[in-house]
DNA sequence: GTGGTCTAGACCACG
DNA sequence: GTGGTCTAGACCACT
């Protein structure tokens, strides 16, 4: 029987995302980097809820926008663990999301002084960590 | 006797940004392009309102923030112009910014399955048109 | 559970500046005076604007420039906040500053019959209380 | 019989104040600085419209304000003067004023990072050419 | 409850 | 004609 995997989130005042936004995020990059693996069995909402001192439903929210994306799995009466990972979105709605996320990312960079070199290193080491789904 | 640039912005019924935003993206990728010189005219607020049938305001409120952001200047009675670049931010703000948008970034494209590369490559080309402000 | 640090602002009508400018002046300088610490959260945009009888746009509008400015932060549906103090503005801009506002002042007490060290003092005595940000 | 005094005024492109103003402030700054000297005779409101190119009302209405403020005579059908120096202004005036140039300048450069001296230094080399009404 | 966005229409100063 | 300010009231997302 597992138990719930050390599971580190922290409410960042300096944070202005919305606070189901900043858990969604951090749940899918400590998955992504391999941190949570495949079946890990993560907090439940009230315990998540209390340690982070908000208010479960921004948890249960943000539990349920994990399961619909593919990230987490429910286990009725046992909890949620990560799920396996599995291509969910169509070829050209990834495409589609990757160009929204390009167009986004140089409106906000485009009135700062750094080349693209400069730009696109940057952006490598932010990507380093989460080759784990594609292996 | 300077009239307006020719000055294409649509809003698209598919984008979910707000009109406001459109309008300010649009407006700061015409001139980090090239297509609107510095000096050049815009149209009124009234004149795009109609064009793109939407509230007076909406195009004020846009116009205001491109101007506290250094893209426009406004001379009373004239006008709204497109402002000589000048470095208005410092280093540490800059690579704040950058920051700030890498983390969106691999936030948006973390469980899409594309390599580092091809997610590199995608963003070069986005990133292509704009070198006006650097070189 | 952070209350509402107590707020004073008035709209003077002897006052000619626009009803957002004094907002935005008056919590500028309680910042930089310090008596608005880090982190402190401010009166809503419905509260205030009812407690000076003006509308809640103005106010909205008002906060939105301080955010911009870098003064305070939102969280969405918590309310707003003082920001930690950063270096926005690169030097050469903040010169930039400096000059128009110097040249601005010169301009307005080019007429009136007081000697430069007059004038000093009295810009001395005005400057006084806002070291916060610097020391 | 006087020719106009060699007049140099430019309507700078990078300026943001109205065009009148412009006007106004250059020509206080060339009496406060001597380089007008009383008695001296101003282009008349055509000829300086037609040298800067803009509408003669804009002229006409800053030479008015000029007027009114004393700077300058007008004798009807000789034309526009610099006038003698005079007390116009009550010393309470003159010190409302002050304070109100003092805490617009405040207003300013408050979140600008520069000491108390940095911009009392600054301040003092902008006035410095402006005696000549004391004396 | 919070702020963010948009619409609609008024009034002012500037040219 | 231009932009700038203010008011009024609607709808949305977040907590």
């Amino acid at each position: 029987m597992s138990r719930p995997t050390p599971f580190f989130i922290e409410v960042q005042p300096g944070d202005t995302r919305p606070l189901g936004r900043q858990i969604i995020d951090s749940v899918r990059r400590q998955i992504a980097a391999g941190d949570l693996p495949v079946g890990a069995l993560l907090p439940s909402v009230r315990v998540l809820a209390q340690q982070l001192t908000i208010n479960p439903n921004t948890v249960a929210k943000a539990y349920a926008d994990l399961c619909s994306e593919g990230w987490l799995e429910s286990r009725p009466g046992l909890g949620l663990f990560v799920a396996e990972a599995r291509e969910r979105l169509s070829r050209t709605e990834q495409q589609r999301r990757l160009d929204q996320a390009c167009g986004r990312f140089v409106d906000e960079v485009l009135g700062l002084d750094f080349t693209s070199e400069e730009i696109v290193k940057r952006l490598r080491a932010e990507l380093q960590p989460y080759r784990a789904r594609r292996a």
